[in-house]
DNA sequence: CGGTTTTTTGAGTATACACTCCATTTTGGA
DNA sequence: TCCAAAATGGAGTGTATACTCAAAAAACCG
């Protein structure tokens, strides 16, 4: 842990390094060496501040998974459209941290602390666009607000997944059309 | 290249090995140490048939993508529901496979070829999604029909994803929702 | 059977990785 | 200013990985 300024300032540097090659690279991409030449830091500072590298890397995803929500101070008042359009910038404007979500979500899938981490996040997430449908009479009872939750989130993932792959792809116009075709 | 039946027969041990490795534990665990151990065979005899052990898994990877398509001789008759069922068959029966799917599409952000590969792969499926809805009379222009395969698919790969991450979720029952939601 | 080609073996190489150690330098409070 | 704690540099360790090589065995074909 880091106590004096100096540690501070180079915790802030290994997790901005991390983040970035995350989101370029994926976890191959986030090879000890890689974050330390980026950071600016020899390995021996790496280790005085974390524990681990998967320490450094959990730290990014959390953020990661954070940012995803907006506001969650607010919560039981935000509409669809609020919940979505919080949704698009986060892949828009933090496209970084929008493919570390993703990436860390795919291949997270073999460490089972990582999927559960994701799911919880995702349940919560779920729960919160099916109570805003409620709340907005776009859906007739709970359990048909959570089906066109799952199913829209799921189109919102995919489509951010498409996007991932490709950057040309207009993932903002998908996603209103996702949300109109949802609300029919 | 095996041209001795022998060869062959290795081949097809080694391809066996590497999809049941695949299958148990992703990428990761299928390591050259692994797929030699369960094929019986020595790392020279993998090297003699594959150039590469990225080949081998390529292959097993080529094969599972092309589970997802339902009969490609017969394309332009195929209707969304024999699309559809495809798929989801593809992510029940062969599940671990379409997480490997999965992954080499994320993680393939570092290697372009393959990211190409899967962006070229999900592209055709979009089409012949549209093709089907238009031939259903299940949209009303070319441009309606392209919108809609490509949140249509959208949902289904982050239902498939979200599946990936807890197994106990229902991802039949959720695509069938989805396509309904589709066609209205 | 004999000769050529393919296949197999298994030790060996090179490399990349996460992580350690510790002498040295820097920091910040008393 | 002094000192204990914290931070740093950077060589070094152990290990797992993909891949190579040359000799020996087996397979094919006339």
């Amino acid at each position: 842990m880091a106590r004096y300024q100096a540690g501070i300032r180079t915790e802030t540097k290994i997790l901005e390094a991390t983040r970035e090659l995350l989101a370029e690279g994926g976890l191959d991409a986030a090879t000890l060496k890689a974050i330390c030449d980026r950071a600016g830091v020899q390995a021996g500072s790496f280790y005085n501040i974390f524990p681990t590298k998967e320490q450094a890397i959990m730290q990014v995803a959390r953020d990661a998974i954070q940012a995803v929500d907006p506001d969650p101070e607010h919560s039981g008042t935000d509409t669809l459209d609020d919940l979505v359009d919080a949704y698009i910038r986060f892949v828009t404007d933090q496209s970084d941290l929008a493919r570390v979500y993703l990436q860390l979500a795919v291949s997270g899938g073999s460490d089972a602390s990582v999927a559960r981490r994701f799911l919880r996040h995702h349940v919560r997430r779920v729960e919160r666009f099916a109570a805003a449908m409620l709340r907005g009479s776009e859906a007739s009872s709970p359990e048909d607000s959570m089906a066109r939750a799952e199913v829209l989130l799921g189109a919102l993932d995919g489509l951010a997944f498409r996007w991932v792959l490709d950057r040309s792809f207009d993932f903002t116009g998908h996603a209103r059309f996702a949300v109109a075709q949802c609300r029919r």
